[in-house]
Parts: structure tokens; sequence; C-alpha cells
DNA sequence: TTGTACGCGTTATCAG
DNA sequence: CTGATAACGCGTACAA
């Protein structure tokens, strides 16, 4: 049966045969020590298998060297990227990243930064439902504990890392208009828990007024009819007329494809389909998918970067939104004459878009 | 300036008028207290603001109520969607979630288990290269922390949430073998570092040898090669004559299918192709993704409960493999007589695919 | 029922 | 150059 417990620095200062503070000076390299006791400490640390406890050090300087990162879900990939970003930033820093996500729950994101705090994160990275009105959050800028959003646009006074939402949904409208698309629609899941969704609608809704065109139609969704191309289908057999759909994410956009072929539309002859997120699979889908290009994995970084900077006693300031950028894919096509989907019914035979867009690739 | 220091349980005493441990005791339901001092505690708790110290906890009770996990990247999907399940199983529990990604190096793996065991983590949840020749985990277990293993086959004394990657391999090669293909190739991506690969790529051969068929062609790409479907598509060409490419995960068999397109093959006439994983992605795509469907975060969610049920004192013990599920798509079909490939040269322009599988799918 | 005092592992202080 | 000691926030044994 091998050592059931820690092995602290005084077993180190013992075995050294000297007191706890010349050993903290040697293994810290902070502070005067003879050659001949540093030898001692220095054998007797490595022969015992001695590692500082980060708790020790915790409760000591008032620091616990972690950070604190809430997100809706890793399951969505582009959080996932999210935080890998921030964890590459933070890995040779000294500061580890620990993490909670929501499952998109408002609630859970309070009780979540809370947990967070009470375990003395020194900064917080933090995607969450409603930032702006978070009373945990602004505990967390009483006790001046550094705050970088990721996702959201800038808040009161915390930092965020972030994309324009707005703009980047102006662009696609204006992608649909330059086509001549007039009847368009939002798809979106999880419209009022997203403020990420509202702003891309928004951004949308405001270009289509703009050029004196119809209100786009929002349409949401569940996350079971997103996952249910059937019912996708169904859907978007209700909303008749459409000639472009903007998915507030590629995933979603790949599922309105999908659900375009179970009807018998064409993609993009019949319907034109935009995504977001720029995700690296809608590059190789037969006909690849037109989307704004994002990139999750800069943002965790950022997000990070500006934190550690703030940490390491330099400014905590706000940088410039993250650029994103249109990707055109082979997903959108002037609209037809007379739409099928306003025509109603009786899905045509899909016709041969591969070959156009294999040659197209090529 | 609001306050910067942490509200200790010395604050609520004294503003409680009461000891410390009086206050502690009322907090924590761990000893007598009148319903005066009691009301009085709770009172001055609420107003002050006060939560616990998990670092000052920890170092009284010696347990972090921490869990360390290690994964190679979260950028990686199903990586990032096991550590979303282990933290949904760990959410009401008390336990926090200290994560570490490795980007599948080796050293960083074991720097990274050291960082975390110095963290005091109560327990560890881990996916590493190679796990069975690493001393910080023998270290870990040493110290008597319990380790939950993800993706790996059971190990030693570690217990393992895993799918039985061998056999699920020789699946692959039967159904290949079924519909009568004999040149057959595995793609892998980090075969060196990654046990899952190279456990897929033994179950794929020894079913081929045992049913008496050439050796499949091991084929090894860089990331950046898979990342190009038109490089995937010159290397695809250079491995002539293969009938069927069973793709160590989802993503590299999808962008099998854009390469094959780029090269004028279809599939599944020309090459069949299969992957590993099942995302849900697979199944949206014009010709659905043959695969092996697994479920990333019921690993997680298995090596979580796990490691909670060692912690909370009960048994450590080792469950049954989860399952996995073949799943047919539209990616296989039997070889034709004269395979394109190995007539070498001059694709043919693609077929009409579309229409097939959309009815086959409605 | 209550409060004092100690120890958890660490580092900073300060006297030797 | 060295080492004893206080302090960090907490829970608990023990004394009142």
């Amino acid at each position: 049966m091998p050592s059931k417990t820690r092995i602290t620095i005084k077993d180190v200062a013992r075995e050294a045969g000297c007191g706890v503070a010349t050993a903290s000076r040697v293994l810290n390299n902070s502070g005067p020590a003879s050659a001949d006791v540093r030898k001692r400490v220095e054998k007797a640390a490595r022969s015992l298998g001695f590692s500082f406890s980060a708790t020790g050090r915790a409760l000591q300087s008032k620091r616990s060297m972690t950070i604190g990162c809430l997100v809706p879900s890793l399951a969505n990939p582009v959080f996932a990227e999210a935080v890998q970003g921030a964890q590459e930033v933070l890995l040779g820093s000294g500061y580890q990243l620990l993490i909670s996500s929501s499952n998109y729950d408002g609630a859970i994101d309070n009780e979540a930064i809370a947990t967070l705090l009470s375990n003395d994160v020194d900064g917080l990275i933090v995607t969450m439902t409603a930032p702006e009105k978070s009373r945990e959050l602004k505990q967390a800028r009483e006790r001046n504990i550094p705050v970088s959003l990721m996702f959201h646009d800038p808040l009161d006074g915390f930092c965020s890392a972030y994309v324009d939402n707005f703009e980047a949904a102006r662009e696609i409208a204006r992608q649909f208009a330059a086509l001549g698309h007039r009847r368009t629609g939002f798809l979106a899941l999880r419209f009022a828990t997203s403020d990420r969704s509202r702003n891309r609608y928004a951004g949308f809704l405001a270009e289509c007024r703009a050029r004196g065109l119809p209100d786009p139609a929002l349409i949401e969704i569940s996350e079971a009819e997103a996952k249910t191309p059937e019912k996708l289908a169904d859907i978007l057999r209700e909303h008749s007329g459409l000639t472009a759909v903007f998915a507030s994410n590629d995933f979603l956009a790949i599922a309105v494809q999908k659900a375009a072929r179970l009807s018998g539309w064409r993609v993009p002859e019949d319907l034109s389909v935009a995504g977001f997120d720029g995700i690296e699979i809608g590059r190789m889908l037969d006909i690849p998918l037109a989307t704004i290009e994002t990139r999750p994995a800069a943002m965790g970084r950022q997000a990070a970067e500006t934190l550690l900077c703030a940490l390491q006693g330099g400014p905590f300031e706000q940088r410039p939104a993250l650029p994103f950028q249109f990707r055109a894919g082979a997903t959108l096509a002037a609209p037809r004459p007379e739409s099928p989907t306003a025509a109603g019914i009786a899905p045509q035979p899909p016709s041969v878009p591969s070959l156009k867009y294999a040659l197209k690739q090529g």
C-alpha cells in the first residue's frame, strides 16, 4: 500500500534537514540559500516526488491561478473550439481552466458563476444567456475579478471577444437581395436564449427593410425539429413562397439542405440556403454551404489573452470585433420565376446538381 | 470602489456577534445552534453576500471537490461531447471540472496530469496518447486518486468508459466483405498517437485476414491533408485499385467523399466509404455516411459516474464496453467489375446518385 | 449551546 | 544565510 497522504514542503525540509522557509526559498528560487542546503533540498524534493499544493499556495497568495469558464454547451463545436482556443493560450501561463456548462439554461448560468466565484477563480471567461442582467457577473466585477465575455457584444464594463453578428447578417441579406430574393426566412434555434441568434435576425431584418424588401419570416424551431429533417421539411413547407432561407448556424443550414431534398426541392435552384459559423464540414458537402466564416478558436484565444493581460497587471481593454468573411459556397442562386414552394404541392424529382458543382469546385 | 477583499466566515461571525465555529455550524447545518443565533448568522451571511471559499475548505478537508479532465483537444467534437457528458453528471454533485488539453502531444499529456495532480484534484478523467506508460498516471494511483479513462481499452487498474474499437472495425470489414470488396484501405489520422485509430485498424485487418482477403492498405495522412480534399484526392489516386475505404473517423470519411467527387468517382458506385463515430451531420449528407455509431457523451457520463461512485465511497468498477451500432447510410455498394481507380486515369463525369438516395431516405 | 484553538500547505516577515 | 512564526479561510476537537 503506497503512501496515502500528500508530500508537503515540511517533509522535504525534514528530509533535507532544514527549515521549511529555506526549503520554500530553494524550491521557488525566491531568496538566498547556500549551495549546500540547496543541493540537499533539491535532492530531497526529487527523491520524495514533491510537488507544491496549489491549494496551499492559493490560500497563502490569494490567487488561485484558476480561470473560470462558462459556456452553454461543449456539445456545440463553436463553443468547444472557443474553449480549446482559450485553453491553448493559458497552457504555458500557469493558469488552469475550471469549466462549467449551463445547457442554455439561464438559471444554471448564474449558479455556475456563483460556484466559480466561490472557487476563488482569478478571472472569468463567459458566454451565457443574459449577461446584461446577471447579478453574479456584477458581483465578479465588484470583487475586481476581470471578466472576458465571448460571443457577446461588448457590455457595460465587460470586455468581449466577438464577431459583429448584426453586420454579418446584413451581408447575407445583401447576397440574397443581389440575387433577387424577396421572400426570405430566418430559421432560428433557441431564439429566446441566444443573443447571437437575435442579433443575426436583427441585422438580416434591418438590411431587408433598408432595401424595401418584405420582412423575412422568423421561423423558430426546437432542437428535436432541427435534428429531424423530416420534421424540418414539414415546417419549411408550411412557409410557402420562401425562395431563400438564412439559418442561424451551419448545422441548421445543412439540415435545411437535407429537408429540401426530402421535399424534392433542389438547392440552390428551388431554394437558396445560407448558414452561419463556417464549420469545416460545410466546405466538404456535395453542394458547399454558403455561410459566414468565423473563427471560434480565435475568440477563445482573444478572450484568454485579454484576461491574462489584465491578470498580469496590464490594461483590460476591449479589442475590436473579430473579422468574419462571407463564403459563397454553392447554395445560393437566383430564385425561379414561379417558386415550387409557392406552387405548394407536388415535389418534383430532384435534378442533377452534382455535376455542375463538382466541376465548379474542381 | 466596492469591497476588494473576500468576505470570510469571520466577517459573518463578527456581524452576527458569535464565534466562527457557531457560524460554521449554522451555515453548514453541521451542529447545534439556538434558533436565535441561527437567525442572526443567516441574516449576516445574506446581507454580507457571504459564500464559502473553496480553497479554505479544500485545505481543511483535504478534498478539493475538483476533478481533473484531460483530453487531446476540445476541437474534436467527439472529445468535446464526452467532456460535456461528464460535466452534466457532475453538475449537481458539488464537483468542479478542471480541464486540460494536450493537442495530441504525449509530453504535454504527462505535464498536464502532473499539473492537475498538484492542483489536488480528487479524481481524474483522462484520454491521452499513452496511458499505459504514463508515470504520472501511476503516481495518481499511488496517491489513491481514482482515475477514469475514456476511449481507451481498460488498462491495468484503471477503469475505462470505451467502445470496443477492434470489434467495431471488424463489423466494417464484414460489411465490406459481404459486398464483395477485396482491395480495401484504412485511412488514418494520427495513427502513431491514437490507440483508437490503431485498434480500429487492427480489427479491420484481423477480420480481413480471417476471411482470406488481402491486407487493407494503411494510408496515413496529415491533418493538413485531411482538411484539403484536393490533396486527399491525390493521395487516394496513388492507391490504385481500392474499392472501399474505411476512414478512422467520420470527418475523414466525409473528406473522402469530397475527394472522390473531385476525382470524378461516384460514391458508392466507384468507391465505398465508411467512417467511425456516428456524428449527426453524417445523416444529413446527400449520401448519408455509413459509419459506426458511438455515443461520446455517454462515455463521458459513464466515466464521471464511475468516478463519482468511487469518490463517494462506493466500488470503483470497470463497466462493460459501451455499445456501438453499424449505420448503413448509403455510401456502401458492391465494387464494380473493373474499378476506375484501377483503370488509373480519366475521371468519368459523375452520374446521378442524388435521386436514388433521396428516394431511399424518403 | 457556544467559543477558542489548532491544523491543513504555503509564503512572507523578521529576528538571529 | 537560516529558521521559527504568523497568516490565509475553513472545520472540528475540546473546553466551557
